[in-house]
DNA sequence: ATACGTCATCGAAGCGCTTCGACAAACGTT
DNA sequence: AACGTTTGTCGAAGCGCTTCGATGACGTAT
């Protein structure tokens, strides 16, 4: 059974091979009878136009790459939500999806641009002092970060804005009548690599923190749960007079819950507990937790969208920060 | 600046076109002279293939798809192991990854093959009743399954021996002495939605510690902290003498260790605990846990392994199943 | 010397599609 | 009635690559 091309469909139809691409592209009019008569025979023979060739011609490959770092210490499920997202984006734009993983270095980057394998490239969790940034730059391909790196000139970049998430939280422990709360961040080695999310969070915490006059700290927290546990006891025996947690650091969540209660104090009766996490997270945990979500899908959708209006050749913000939701759940309460 | 085509080089070069695809793929001899120089202004150019025109004149797109399914109770991280160690792999074979997820239907699938994008599918997650299985037998296309369907017959499958995971939690614990033991497991919805892998552990376990003449329960678990804590309470209340449990279950299995220490028991003191799950989450947890692990990265290899040799037209088998390895650390003890 | 492989290379014919210019037919304008 | 404009369709020229058969230039056996 050979694969049926454009001739078959044509010689179907009773038409030019022209006439049939034009058809299907929409790119010139074609009348109402032979554009049906033309569909009608790209359904009898179940035509699909052959990838290549397409691309060939039109200099469009219609797929987009998804770059995912490798890294430690990444929180995989969300990763796994963006490209998710991602996928089901770029198929309504008619586009499918070359998943990349960052190990293959910059040459893999310039490959794919430069063999015309896709049209353009979505970079997932970019960092400060990202080594795809200045390649990027050099190649000149159409893409979209998610996250911001140092210099983000001439960039189009998407991310949750992290600074007010931080900030949502402070603001909500203040609002319940807190004085002094503390943010319990990443592991350390994802600071000292210079993410910006984990930094961004941290201040704009502190910052609203001491905005209401309260006592702020953030501390970076490892994801063991003995480490944890030693952690959160530290925190408390230094500040004492603590009663509200921020917690951004999905690993650890369940462990900071369990040090709590291990310690002995009760959530939220005598610790306000808030979550920068998803919700299926939060709503896991006893008691559920009053969070901030990390909304991935539409971080997703909006990577590709702006990805799709550069390739149309639509100019686009350079910068887009989605809006943190704070859900309020059984976990926080007034002091 | 145009883009370098295979032009370039044969001039650049002083050779033919063909003389400059022959070095290239080594489909014929050329001599080290002349192939030298080619090469030489390969680099010198930086000459790429184009992709598309690659694809459409040998009818090899070196793509291939991977297809995760999009489904409740999945675990997210394993998958995204799966898939990074799928793409590493077939990179190593020169190959690129398409991403695709089952939520568009089978016509996507019959979309990618149609239109030639890719060269063979590798599907993840594959359960008993498998929508998508089907359809691949009809569209004929080299492909090699995670998982294993009701009906294998004619596919090629990978996959952990679960049968033999459960059985290895059962005959350490047997091995320790304990006499009554139980397994916690997946959400009821995943058996409900006949999951292979998580019913074949169950029946492994089960099968193994009556051979030990134990007593082995089998309990499915759902996720959040307070569902998980009423299961493991009347699961003690019912058998009081119980000593080993065995935990399948990702996300569940922080939640049986918090629910443990608040009922008082400790581990392994009072209870030996092992899990199935990756290293990481048994290391993280207090204390580490003794545990089978999901050898993620190996089961994507083999998965691409077995697809390139079905690309090269070489015979492979139709099942593969990994080896589990009981790694013993804190959380178990003699009885 | 002649015939015959072998080796290295070349030229040309596609692969299946898009797109450009050409062109007839149908329409509106004066 | 003669002339521009649209509108709808066609044919042909590529896009950049692989691959097949042809062609010399050799070395070796006759």
């Amino acid at each position: 059974m050979r694969t049926v091309t454009i001739a078959d469909v044509a010689k179907h139809a009773g038409v030019a091979v022209s006439t049939v691409s034009y058809v299907l592209s929409g790119k010139r009019a074609i009348s109402a009878t032979t554009s049906q008569r033309v569909m009608r025979s790209v359904r009898a023979l179940g035509y699909h136009p052959n990838a290549g060739a397409r691309a060939l011609a039109s200099k469009r490959s219609n797929v987009i790459a998804l770059v995912l770092p490798l890294r430690a210490g990444m929180h995989l499920p969300v990763l796994m939500q963006f490209a998710t997202s991602v996928v089901t984006t770029a198929r309504q734009f008619d586009h499918d999806v070359l998943l990349m993983t960052a190990d293959e270095g910059p040459d893999g980057l310039r490959r794919v641009a430069a063999s015309a394998l896709v049209d353009g490239l979505v970079l997932m969790d970019v960092e400060i002092h990202d080594p795809r940034v200045p390649l990027l730059r050099e190649l000149g391909e159409p893409s979209v970060l998610i996250g911001f790196p140092a210099d983000a000139s001439g960039l189009t970049c998407v991310d949750l804005d992290f600074a007010r998430a931080g900030a949502a939280c402070a603001d909500h422990l203040a609002s319940l009548g807190h004085r002094e709360i503390a943010l319990l961040g990443a592991p350390n080695v994802v600071y000292k690599r210079g993410t910006g999310y984990a930094e961004r969070t941290m201040e704009g915490f502190a910052e609203a923190g001491h905005g209401h006059g309260l006592t702020a700290l953030a501390w970076p927290c490892e994801e063991s749960f003995d480490e944890v546990c030693a952690t959160v006891k530290a925190l408390l025996e230094q500040h004492p007079g603590l009663s509200g947690l921020v917690v951004h650091n999905e690993a650890a969540v369940g462990h900071v819950l369990g040090a709590l209660r291990v310690l002995g104090r009760r959530v939220p009766e005598d610790m306000s507990v808030v979550a920068i996490c998803p919700d299926d997270v939060a709503e896991r945990a006893s008691p559920s937790l009053t969070s901030v979500l990390i909304p991935a899908a539409d971080v997703g959708y909006q990577a590709v969208r702006l990805l799709m209006a550069k390739l149309e050749g639509v100019a686009v913000p350079d910068s887009t920060l989605l809006e943190p939701r704070l859900t309020i759940r059984q976990s926080t309460r007034a002091r």
